[in-house]
DNA sequence: TTGACATATTCCCATATCAGCATATGATAT
DNA sequence: ATATCATATGCTGATATGGGAATATGTCAA
């Protein structure tokens, strides 16, 4: 085996540059493939492979307008990408734990004891 | 071509599923490659070259102890990552609109109008 | 040095990936 | 029906992928 299949996986589908392009072109709404082929500059087989991927991930929605298939997103199956990625924000983002043990200590001196002056605050590690 | 190497994507190397559980093995804290294996469970050369892919990429940073090799998270190649997501944010938490809709409403208000003096305070620093 | 331990690298295989080109399907208008 | 527009699918070739097994490298201990 050589990894998850890419129609199956969000986390794989969105791996594709291209693809990561094709939604931000469908960011503004609603579109047809040949709007998109011509945004994008692409021959028109390849916009329509990487939409059918999309698609088969449920990244973006199609609905039929005459002849026209028209394409929006669906960035629901984003949503798990975007848990999986922020529970490392406090990695990059220092500030961040600032905030958090500023909270917990707030709560802490709150269901513990009335605020005497606490002797040494730990020395904002930085 | 076949996709940009997963060595130079981070988008690419956290598509693999147990790249993703390794680094959530990581997240704990520095460890070593044997700590690691005996945690996954899987064959030692398969996380070395997990882990191999993911220092490419600068996911993860290693120190050497010893005959050990430790393992830390550098997660900051997960920033684009978590940029690009976010912005499709929207697409799927109707409720953050309205969050930020009260928000800009209430910060409109403020530079307006006088506010009544509040007891919760959010943190000065944010 | 020799040996044991910790980890990385190499080789091979089956499979998946993307791009390019050709062609098929589907819908509408004439 | 037929031609035309809009899009999807099929096929091929070059390349990349992950897993398994064997082996190489590197570090310390005796």
């Amino acid at each position: 085996m050589a990894r998850a299949p890419t129609t199956l996986d969000p986390f794989n589908a969105i791996a594709e540059p291209k693809r990561r392009r094709v939604m931000d072109a469908l960011a503004g709404g609603e579109r047809a493939v040949n709007d998109l082929v011509s945004a994008l500059g692409w021959p028109q087989p390849q916009v329509s492979k990487h939409l059918g991927v999309l698609r088969q991930v449920g990244l973006v929605a199609v609905r039929r307008e005459g002849r026209q298939q028209m394409y929006t997103i669906n960035a629901e199956p984003l949503k798990p990408i975007h848990d999986w990625v922020k529970t490392y924000e406090r990695f990059w983002d220092r500030h961040l734990e600032r905030i958090k043990a500023l909270a917990e200590a707030k709560a802490k001196k709150l269901a513990a004891s009335p605020p005497k002056s606490s002797a040494s605050k730990p020395p904002t590690q930085e």
